[in-house]
DNA sequence: GGTATAATAAACCAGATGGTTGTCGATAGA
DNA sequence: TCTATCGACAACCATCTGGTTTATTATACC
């Protein structure tokens, strides 16, 4: 069990590695877009951006329902759930050193009121 | 403000979208180890493994404290912190559709008492 | 000094990524 | 029906990724 294996992991980390990607994700936070209203706002050609959508759907992060001559898509959040869970394991790491720091910071302040004293 | 343009969060998700570096960060949580001890578990030869260490450096997600001949690897969790707070940002997205789900489930243990009788 | 060990560096490779342009199919609307 | 629009698909390209092998540097130990 040393090595992680969890292709659904590295998809959705993969997926939120690209600044296009986060930003369709907070498009469709907002609710349903199709593919030319996600691309619109986004520095480059449809074909690029329609390629960003495969990949959130490839994470599970987007679902497709298709209509007519439009392609509506819409936000499923339970991989982003999975993704800050494993980040979560960590949680009392950073806490730790924000604790850390914490008390650097009371010491400096204690050491500060008798150092203005002593100069 | 519509692109995300974060590079901090696409180094982070990026270090996180590999299985052997998720080991990594998984390995430093427990302590300090050094390039060898990450290396060992990993499936793969050392110089490949400390490319991944250097992805995670280059995340922040590693320090590394040289002390002789062998270089000391320790956790830094912050960019952790940065991640989940990002996912974070759409919990109530998941938190709605397990209601969602909970709602259909109550539906059909609603309808389900009536059509055990029907039956 | 000589040898084993920890780690880097460089060269190389196959395949993935992120982007483009151009062509095409299907649907909506005049 | 004709046209505009939404989108897929394919080809192409440069760069990045993830791995290897080989050689090299620096430290520790006998």
């Amino acid at each position: 069990m040393v090595v992680d294996r969890s292709p659904r992991l590295d998809r959705v980390f993969h997926a939120l590695a690209h600044p296009a990607r986060r930003a369709i994700v907070r498009q469709l936070s907002v609710g349903e877009r199709t593919l030319t209203e996600l691309a619109s706002p986004l520095k480059m050609t449809f074909p690029a951006a329609s390629k960003h959508v495969r990949v959130l759907e490839a994470a599970k992060l987007v679902r497709r329902r298709i209509a007519g001559r439009e392609h509506r898509c819409s936000l499923r959040a339970s991989p982003l759930k999975d993704a800050m869970q494993w980040t979560e394991q960590f949680r009392r790491h950073w806490e730790a050193s924000f604790a850390a720091l914490d008390t650097l910071l009371e010491e400096m302040k204690a050491q500060e009121q008798p150092r203005s004293r002593r100069d």
